[in-house]
DNA sequence: CAATTGTTCGACACTGTTGTTTAATTAAGG
DNA sequence: CCTTAATTAAACAACAGTGTCGAACAATTG
């Protein structure tokens, strides 16, 4: 149970403090997403990353700044798999088609299931996203595709923008612990784009027996001006 | 930081086993949503309860146990919260309308965020849920839905009830963290049933502008026989 | 080749947690 | 009132984790 160890050292190339930096990181990340920020140890990440416990703390004063710092790391990453190299603000092309993103998202949700869950921990316990490049990122193309022709008049936009994101990030959870194997990993995340596909397009309720509903029974004003 | 403490000892009923272990339980639940089962430890349990270390032992002998013994109990609250004292086995009226569970599952899980990420985060990281009961009669309700004549045809069942499941329980952790006021709360629980149920009726796609969408680009058959 | 710089390692002291035990105290129920 | 069970307080060994050192070490320079 505690006999695993990642041998890092491959090749020739003996030293290399970037790399080992990463490699910390990539650790702590996975070890992140599987036990939390509470739970890391900075014994096992240094044991798991194949690394003197010392050379850790050489790299990261703290283990505090350890996690700050691998979480900052992690966000930066799924910006640059995600929206590649778009500018920061991102007041750009609106024509981005929105389901190519979703597409991207999933698969790279699928293939990377901890850094999402590490990514989307900080997140909703975070009480000033807004810092967050990744967040500000996506919520930005969110907007945008809200108040695009392209979409249903009377989204709201952060509703909509926080359960897709942790769709998103926490299927792939579900459907790892369901699957063993690569293609059916491909098959759960391809059920998840179908069905977020046709949720975008048809809803759930079958509009014929819901036309009485009421829609707005206990609604309140759209405006929201919170506290 | 560490000075907070509760007064447990309310009135003059100062001896009572079965209120102590609750007590217990309570606070390892809200210690368990916010450090995960890695980082819980009794020491800070027993304080937070106002009770001695030894009482946790007394009543969990070990610390694996106390945690277990919560995730259980947090369940069964939860399916008694949500689904009143239903048969367990659900096989009953089909009539129940889904928007009523939705309901009442939101704005418990916004009165409760602690309760529903504790035991989602167990329900996500568990390969074998169907032990769990309030996953098997939610799931149920979610089956019977899909399956019935007020539903749109298609959906796949599991997708749905993950991804409903998910946002129910965590949109309330996000609404937390950007409201103080109690009326701030309910308002982002109504916007969150709100965009629900706009979401179940019109989907998010504004459908004039989507005719030509190849819904089943890259997709698989639809019977799903995993392993 | 030697000096310098930055990286890595092993050992150390310190703290906190677990699980166990033992003795003393306190309320509840017959 | 007296027995029983719950609770507290305290101490204990075993252990894991944190930070901090100084020394060993590699690679790049002069």
């Amino acid at each position: 149970m505690a006999t695993d160890e990642i041998k890092r050292k491959t090749g020739k190339g003996t030293r290399d403090p970037q790399k080992t930096r990463e490699a910390i990181m990539e650790v702590t990340g996975k070890l992140l997403a599987r036990d939390g920020p509470e739970g890391l140890s900075v014994s096992q990440v240094a044991q798991l990353a194949g690394v003197n416990r010392g050379t850790a703390y050489h790299h990261f004063p703290t283990r505090e700044q350890l996690i700050d710092e691998t979480i900052a790391w992690v966000s930066n990453t799924l910006r640059l798999e995600v929206f590649g190299d778009e500018p920061e603000d991102g007041s750009l092309e609106p024509r981005n088609k929105p389901r190519e993103i979703i597409e991207k998202l999933a698969s790279f949700a699928m293939e990377n299931p901890e850094l999402g869950r590490v990514w989307l921990r900080e997140l909703l316990s975070n009480s000033q996203p807004a810092s967050d490049p990744f967040w500000n990122m996506y919520k930005g193309h969110v907007d945008r595709f809200v108040e695009s022709e392209f979409s249903q008049p009377g989204i709201d936009s952060e509703v909509h923008a926080i359960t897709l994101i942790v769709t998103v990030f926490l299927w792939p959870v579900w459907a790892r612990a369901h699957t063993q194997s690569a293609a059916g990993r491909k098959r759960m995340a391809s059920r998840f784009t179908d069905e977020m596909l046709r949720l975008s397009l048809h809803g759930t309720l079958n509009k014929e027996k819901f036309q009485a509903l009421d829609v707005s029974s206990d609604s309140v004003p759209d405006a929201v001006i919170d506290e």
